[in-house]
DNA sequence: ATCGCATGATTAATCGTTTAATCATGCGAT
DNA sequence: ATCGCATGATTAAACGATTAATCATGCGAT
């Protein structure tokens, strides 16, 4: 038979009688027939490959975001080509002129700190927040900050530090500024950049929350888990129990957040429904794009560009001490509540 | 000109005047003319891609080798493809077949947990422990382990208690065995492995370290950095102070070990080291092979298949009590040796 | 002057798939 | 009986690079 029908036969596109089809998917099958990517790609220009650019592959999110997009892109039968961009500018443009050379059909871009992405050669889905021009799809950081406040009101808490890392992340000033929009009425919060301190005092210097909670600060709401749990080891460390003492909470529930004592309270993205939108619409966008043309065009956009973000309870946050029964500043709070770590 | 000749100018292989080449390399810079590898791939049967197969890419480890491997491929001209294998033996193998039906011209698999890598139809590079048979290049985690038991030994411990995650794990095993060959000798070890645990006690259970204190272990030797901080924060909660009542150490130097306090004393892989070694090695094979014939072949082979690992000492890990001056216990022991988190 | 040969550039074939265009066949309608 | 048409399969061209084979040219030697 000949090679075109095979492809007909395969792809459904042509005319071909329904027993050639069926002859053909059985010898296919057989004789382990996979039609070459190489040869597909040459004729139709499509690789089925799509780029992750990401600002810097040693950040602990990494794994949750290269693990959504991986089956979220292999579900649709596209295959990831990581880049990192180890922090750098000019190296993540370069990175990305690397998958573009490589032909890939599309990008995931996870930008540092509020790039805008260039102007590159093929579509583009943008991780970043849901306040930021170009943006695809994120979380709602915002919401998930003033979750994490309202948790921390709730339980009595009137003054909160919040400790970030740098104020040029949109991410991060979404985050702090949804706690304080909930704090903002009388309530007090400060916030502590960890990056500028450490410019000063070295990096992995004490943070001084000891002297914070002397200043009257009931809770510490960290901008990430690895400042949540930079703090509540500081904390514990200088013998101020959490949360008997002092309450902290953080985000994006890391692996360790589960397994460490206590447990953190914590606000995680849905990492696997921000892949799944960013990736469907960018590969909505490969598929009406004329692969030839070498257009530049905007990110692309999905119909639902913000996802909710879950707030995670466990036992590092609870009421402060003015507000506890007596005896549970002795007790050993070591009861679980939310135990697993959601995958 | 001709296509050709063009073909031989870039790539320097045919016969080809000096000043046609200098035309032809201005010419191209000038077009901004890159070779598709969709044609290329098609002619020669080499994509430049090489796949990398994890066992669960939301190990925190990951981001470590991830990026290390990147640097090494994309050094080398190669891209990378990774593939998630989500920590089950079938969806590894789902995931090599998917990366070769886009016809990677090589492999580097970490295998989970001992897998024996099934023959598949192109060079493959496996990352695992040198005590494996197969193995291509890994960390030397025996003397790893060697290197933490000696520290601990010099400082004056007697009764460590090993923790690790399962004895399945040939990296784990050859850690937990470094160490006991330090302490073979009259002195006791005992090794705690929490996978069976949290079967009975469930995910994130207590592991009793106030305990084992009481029987008058000093030490912690944990076989990864996640359980160290495991064992850290529990210890720490429990009221014993951290490294002056009980001594605690890891393995692999965690983007958190340097931030937390106190900082974790803990040994690291040359995971640069390694990823060039193996990337090495598997375009060595790949450039020697005949791309067209899918022989199956056993792992390829590096020269030098065991990389040392490097000791950083930081403060989670002191004299244990009986020898300490008796203020220390007293003192808040923040004095910085080592801060910053080497990369 | 002619041949041989080295040098440098071009031609042509090839990789494997897709897709438009073409060809063959059979059936119903006039 | 013949034409038209729908159906199903084949042919041919094209994607872009590589590479063996071929062609053109000039120079030294006989």
């Amino acid at each position: 038979m000949s090679a075109a029908t095979v492809s007909n036969a395969l792809s459904g596109k042509g005319r071909v009688s329904a027993e050639m089809v069926e002859k053909i998917r059985a010898t296919a099958a057989e004789l382990g027939y996979v039609p070459s990517q190489a040869g597909r790609a040459l004729r139709t220009g499509r690789t089925g490959v799509i780029g992750l650019v990401l600002p810097d592959i040693a950040n602990p999110l990494f794994p949750q975001i290269a693990q959504a997009i991986e089956l979220a892109a292999s579900s649709s039968g596209y295959g990831v080509l990581i880049a990192d961009s180890r922090g750098d500018v000019s190296t993540q443009t370069k990175a990305i002129e690397r998958l573009i050379d490589r032909d890939v059909d599309g990008l995931v871009i996870v930008p540092r700190r509020g790039t805008r992405v260039a102007d590159v050669g093929c579509p583009v889905a943008v991780i970043d927040t849901p306040s930021t021009p170009g943006n695809t799809v994120a979380a709602d950081h915002w919401g998930g900050g003033q979750q994490i406040a309202e948790h921390l009101k709730a339980l009595g808490h009137r003054r909160v530090l919040i400790i970030g890392n740098n104020p040029a992340s949109n991410v991060q000033n979404d985050r702090a500024g949804g706690i304080r929009s909930v704090f903002g009425q009388g309530l007090h919060t400060d916030t502590l950049w960890i990056e500028p301190l450490e410019k000063v005092s070295g990096k992995g210097c004490p943070l001084g929350l000891a002297g914070k909670v002397a200043e009257g600060y009931t809770a510490f709401a960290c901008i990430s888990d690895l400042h949540a749990l930079r703090a509540l080891t500081e904390l514990q460390r200088a013998g101020i129990n959490v949360p008997e003492k002092a309450s902290v909470t953080g985000f994006d529930d890391l692996i360790w957040s589960p397994v460490i004592t206590p447990a953190l309270t914590t606000a995680r993205m849905d990492m696997t429904e921000i892949a799944a939108i960013a990736v469907a619409a960018l590969v909505k966008a490969i598929r009406e794009r004329d692969p030839f043309d070498p257009e530049i065009g905007a990110p692309v956009t999905a119909e639902k560009s913000k996802v909710p973000m879950h707030l995670v309870v466990r036992q590092s946050a609870a009421a402060p001490p003015a507000l506890q029964p007596v005896h549970t500043t002795a007790t050993a709070a070591t009861s679980v509540t939310e135990g697993g770590h959601q995958s």
